[in-house]
Formats: C-alpha cells, structure tokens, sequence
DNA sequence: TAATCGTAGATTGTTTACAATCTGAACTCT
DNA sequence: AGAGTTCAGATTGTAAACAATCTACGATTA
C-alpha cells in the first residue's frame, strides 16, 4: 500500500525553521528576512526560501510589502485582544458543538485527553513556554472535537499570535494560575463527555476571560487601563470596567 | 514624493485570472490546476504561476497536496454552515465595537454609504453575481467600521466561500428577499450612525439568519432537512428544528 | 483472473541565472 | 543648509533548465 509519505517539502522545513527563529528571539519583531541571506545561511537555493516566507507571512509572523521583502511582525496589545476575542467566539461555537456530538467515540477525544494529562507534567511546568504550547494544544484539541474544520482553522491560526506575543512581552505564567488553569480544562472535558452545553461553553469562557486577565497582569499600568476601557473587553470578554484604581 | 506605484506582481495578476476563472466556471471543483499548462496559456514562467497557486490557496480557492498538485476546492453545505457562523460570530463583535466607536467621523463610513446605495442601483439587481458580491462589499464595509483589522481579515476570507458556493449550487435571489435585504442593511447602518449597539447587533444576526434561510431554500428538502438539525443550527443561528414539513 | 511490480511520461520541487525595482548616499542646485 | 537628482549596490521578481516524485498502464507472476 506504501501510503505516500509525502516529505516535508524544502520549503516546509525552511519555514519551520524560521519560525522556531522567530519565536526563538533570533529574529525580533522588525527585522527583515532577506530571501539570499537565508538561502545561504540554510544553503538552499531562494526558491524554497522565499516559498517559505509566503507561509510565514499567512502564518500572521512576518508581513509582506511587494518588491521590498518581509518584516517580522510587531504584535501589539489591541492584536491580542482581537485574538482573544476571536478566540472566545470560535471556541465558543465550537465547544457547543463538541458537546452536542458524540465526542467519546472520535478519533480526537483520546488525544484531547492525553494533552489534559501533559498539561500537568512536571517537565512542563518549568517553562512559560512550555506551558503555553501545552495550553494551546489542548485547546486546539478541544476545538477539533467540534468538527467543524473552517472553525478550527481560524482558531488554530491565532496560535502563533499567542506565542510571539509571549516572547515579545515576555509574558510570565504564575504557578498558581496555572493550576487553576489545568482544573478549568479537566471541567471542559467532563462537560464535554456529559454533553452538557451551556456548562461547556460557560467554561469555555470563563478560560479565555482568566487567560486574559494573566496576560493582562503582567502589562504596564497605564496601557492596562486603555485595555479596560475598550469597548470590545465589554462586548466580549463581559469585564467590568475599573473604575479607580488596579492591582498589579 | 513619487509614492511607490508597487505594480501587482506578476503572480498577483495570475491568481486574479485563475480567481476569475473559477468563479467564471471555466475551472469547475475537482479540476486540476497544473502548473506548466497554466503557465503557457498565461505565457508567462512556472515561478509565478507556482506563487498565484499558494495564493488561491490561502483564499480557500483550491487544496494542495504535496508533489500532486492543486485542485479546485469543492464547496459542501456544511461548509456554508460553517462560514456563517463563522460570519455571524465574527460580524457581530465587529458591529458591537462599531456602534460604540465615533463611526460617522471614519473614512470607511462614507464608503459604507455609498455601497449602501449601490444596493439598490437598478443594475445591480440584474444579476445573482452581482448582488452576491454588492452584498458582500456592503458587509465587508460594515466589519471595518469595527475597526478590528484581524477580524475583518478573518471574515472577508470566508467572502469567497460563497461566492463559490453560489456559483456551483446556481443559487438564485429571490426579488423579495432582495428588497428585505436593502431594507435590513438600511435600518443597520442607522443602529451604527447613532450607536445603538444592542440595536446593531441584532440586526445582525437577522440579516445572516435570513441570508441563511434564503440560501437554504434552494436546497433540495431531503438536504436541508439534514441542515436544520444540526447542531450548528440552533446554537448559532437559533432556528428552531422544523418537525414535520418543510416549505419550498 | 487478480495481484504485484516496474517503467515511461507527466508533473511538481529545486536550482541557477537574469531582469526589474527599490534604497540610500553622494552630488548638484538654490 | 535644505531640497531635489542621480546612480550604484542591494534586494526582490521572473525565466528557464534540471532533479525528484508521482501516476497510469502494461508486463509478470501466481
């Protein structure tokens, strides 16, 4: 049968490896990648490489200006909150989803599990890194218990968001809201298992509503308070504004 | 000052011919887009028909696989679903921000304006195309008064879903329902004009449910049948199951 | 006959070379 | 000095040839 293997094209790997890069520090936000540069420093030739960039570039990581290359892109605080905010609703929907489906029998919801399981390995809980991608990839898991692939597309991409603003940001996660972290999620996936819908999409946003409020802690006063103030932090995320003062 | 012209790149007027193409039905769902053939009829090299491939790609316009090519993508009723939930979630975020932002001051409101007026323009209203896309540039504009650039993003993606779709499945605008839709869009940028975003949010979600309805109504019985007991239906769109019959 | 294997042609992936465009610094002119 | 101009180097865009992979079809075998 040989089901085709299907390398990873050349440039796939180019990207890959730029990405890692990126979110590496090694390229900060605003440098250029310049496709004859990496094609020596990767030693292939600029075809791949500027293929590579093309992904990056949907990937939301560099951003394309035509005949003057890619810049590494600078996420600021009203991107992540669009982000968020993307993701509160398409999590949403497709939460309600998952939990109306028999989800016990897909393929996903094993793997669903085992990423809840990691989240709680030790060898996670030493980076903010780690942590994030073990975040993140139970989410995503969650999400493709919904089935609905256009859906979980759109999520997935706003990963990659998440993490560049992390490193950039230097976003620290706090041991106690992590555990809180991994309780909330243990909950989703009962709800799921259970069906229960409206319990499963309250959590759903309970999680996204606790998220920002970490990443938000860890932010400058001043530019906290303009986030407060945003219309979209009411419509969505349901906060209340602060009137007065903040912690910190 | 001389501000840079940047002429679209090759690959950029390739991937506009091959959009037209499809949408023209000239390539129709399943078909193969091989490079080299393209590449003659276009009289230009494989490199930029290669890139216009990766672009309508990330538009949703074909699928690749690897070392086998692109094909043209072929649209399912879940997938249209999906796309407006995906519009209906990400729509109202945009018109919520929308209303409570100065919106008469943006520069995309006059726009909005204009494109509203083009609704009724008597030739307009000749062909489904052209009120497809009328309707269409109208929302678009209307998520941009939002003033949310990766959500516009993320739903000027899914345009393309439904241009597609109404091209394969020949859907028709019913007159009728056409003159609603002025109507509803009319009563919608007034909710935005004085800021009523409960209002707007409303209107909202009727227009999508109606287009929905509308769009459905095409649909032979046995299949929408199925359509309205999914999930999806009632969690997003909020229709009630029909038991018993169906209209036509 | 059905299944496997292998090869030739078709098609995509990659490289190299060349053309077009942009950037920035030196040079004019006022 | 300050604004505009010119030109060389840097960089991206395009073309054409070469390499790797896949697909289809027929030969071989059981």
């Amino acid at each position: 049968m040989m089901q085709a293997l299907s390398h990873d094209t050349t440039a796939d790997v180019i990207a890959q490896r730029i990405r890692s890069a990126i979110l590496n520090g090694q390229f900060k936000p605003g440098d250029r990648l310049i496709e004859e540069e990496l094609s020596s420093t990767f030693e292939v030739s600029r075809g791949p490489v500027r293929e590579a960039i093309r992904i990056l570039a949907s990937e939301g990581f560099v951003v394309l200006r035509k005949n003057r290359g890619a810049i590494v892109t600078t996420p600021t605080m009203d991107d992540v909150l669009e982000v968020y905010a993307i993701r509160m609703s398409l999590g949403s929907i497709a939460v309600a989803h998952a939990a109306q489906a028999r989800v016990e029998g897909s393929k996903y919801f094993a793997q669903a599990s085992k990423l809840l399981e990691r989240l709680s390995d030790s060898k996670v809980q030493t980076e903010a890194n780690k942590m994030v991608d073990a975040d993140l990839a139970f989410q995503n898991s969650i999400v493709q218990l919904g089935q609905l692939p256009r859906i979980s597309d759109s999520f997935a991409q706003t990963d990659n968001d998440i993490r560049l603003f992390v490193r950039v940001l230097d976003i620290k996660y706090d041991t106690q809201d992590y555990q809180e972290l991994v309780v909330r999620h243990t909950h989703l996936l009962n709800a799921l298992t259970s069906g229960d819908a409206s319990q499963a999409t309250h959590l759903w946003q309970t999680h996204i509503r606790a998220t920002v409020a970490e990443f938000t802690s860890g932010i400058a006063p001043h530019e906290l308070d303009t986030v407060f103030e945003r219309p979209l932090m009411r419509h969505v995320f349901d906060f209340q504004p602060l009137t007065g003062g903040h912690n910190g």
